[in-house]
DNA sequence: TAGATTGTTAATCGATTAACAATC
DNA sequence: TAGATTGTTAATCGATTAACAATC
């Protein structure tokens, strides 16, 4: 892996797509794959593919032979941290807060959510998937105490700027956010918004452009 | 609005921002707003919002005025397709499903769920906030009845290469894919992923850097 | 060897930003 | 008017693709 290297953002959304397509390919018994293919399979170029992968990778490619899948997935796991644990907390356990807590795919991205939080007294002390549910009052308290730094904001729009100002009063430095609406963050807090409205305007505009 | 302007993925992922931010702005009174406020605001150059809005407004900005909040909001939606309703149905009721189902504001982007299905039997047949969840086996039946061109798709990822077949082959054209795993699609097909990998793989590299 | 595949360097492309005239 | 703001045209920047030598 070259640290030194600058990874972009749109490099980033990629290799996450890698990762998933090896995982596909390894199962069919592929055991050595080449950018051609990777390329083809992906709908991009042969060469964006073999940056990408330069960028990440422990060990060159090989003439002929192309990557290892497996050294390929290892190198993606490790560079997207997968092997290591990322603790957060969860904020506003709803319908959406729940089907995180019950998300089985964030452990395997080496997400741990340690602790969620609420208002409703009736879901305050239960726990959800291994996860106990505190009273937002305790937030401040908890987080210290579990010193954690990455907080998922799934809270109603109505609480979702209150909450922020609380989780950075709080000392979070990082916040992903699944709110729909403009937040007001300081610039050395990393905020970085699920925003389905986008996804779905992507998908809306393709799909007219075709019917 | 000029319909021969083409507007690009990332556009098209800037647009709902800037909804968002004018909402904000709106409860706060503001008529009218300049470019340059909303670039500082939004961290973006002025001449980025310029051309954004240009691309999608049915009228000029006024020198020394900038535009008007309520019309940037209007052209916003309209172009975004919020005032016209979209019809999907929602493969895979699950914790995530269950909660794509509550939430609330699809309605404000143009999105009706008109059916669910799954293969749960103590769920068939029941409705989850106005949407009645079907049999998987009604499947095909039903996307003909509801003439219906857009799937939601929320299975185990198990199920979810054989739930792509059968959506295809029931005349399904875009589909909005929560599931995280490689999918293979028909050239034809539109397929948008949200990819919760890629997003938290961003606030994670971002985090990183600082820390 | 020949040919498939790599990694690197150069060229291209597209998106963003800068510059600036127009305007109210 | 002066100055704030627009929209347009040109320049820049960054990412992607093309070209090609190296290699097994």
């Amino acid at each position: 892996m070259n640290s030194n290297v600058v990874i972009s953002k749109r490099q980033l959304e990629r290799y996450p797509m890698y990762l998933k397509f090896l995982i596909f390919i390894k199962k069919n018994g592929v055991v050595n794959i080449s950018s051609s293919i990777i390329a083809r399979e992906m709908k991009c170029s042969e060469e964006q593919v073999r940056k990408d992968f330069q960028a990440i990778s422990k060990n060159a490619g090989k003439c002929h032979l192309g990557r290892n899948v497996d050294e390929m997935i290892r190198d993606l796991k490790d560079f997207l941290g997968y092997n290591k644990t990322a603790e957060a907390v969860l904020i506003g356990v709803g319908n959406l807060g729940k089907a995180l807590l019950h998300y089985s795919g964030f452990a395997s991205y080496g997400l741990k959510i340690l602790a969620a939080f609420d208002v409703k007294e009736d879901i305050v002390g239960t726990n959800i998937n291994g996860t106990p549910v505190y009273d937002i009052s305790d937030l401040k308290d908890q987080i210290a105490l579990l010193n954690v730094k990455t907080a998922i904001l799934v809270t109603p729009a109505s609480a979702a700027q209150e909450t922020v100002d609380l989780l950075v009063q709080s000392g979070i430095t990082a916040i992903w956010n699944f709110v729909s609406i403009h937040l007001q963050v300081p610039d050395n807090i990393i905020i970085e918004n699920v925003d389905l409205a986008a996804s779905l305007a992507k998908l809306t505009y393709q799909h007219n452009k075709i019917c």
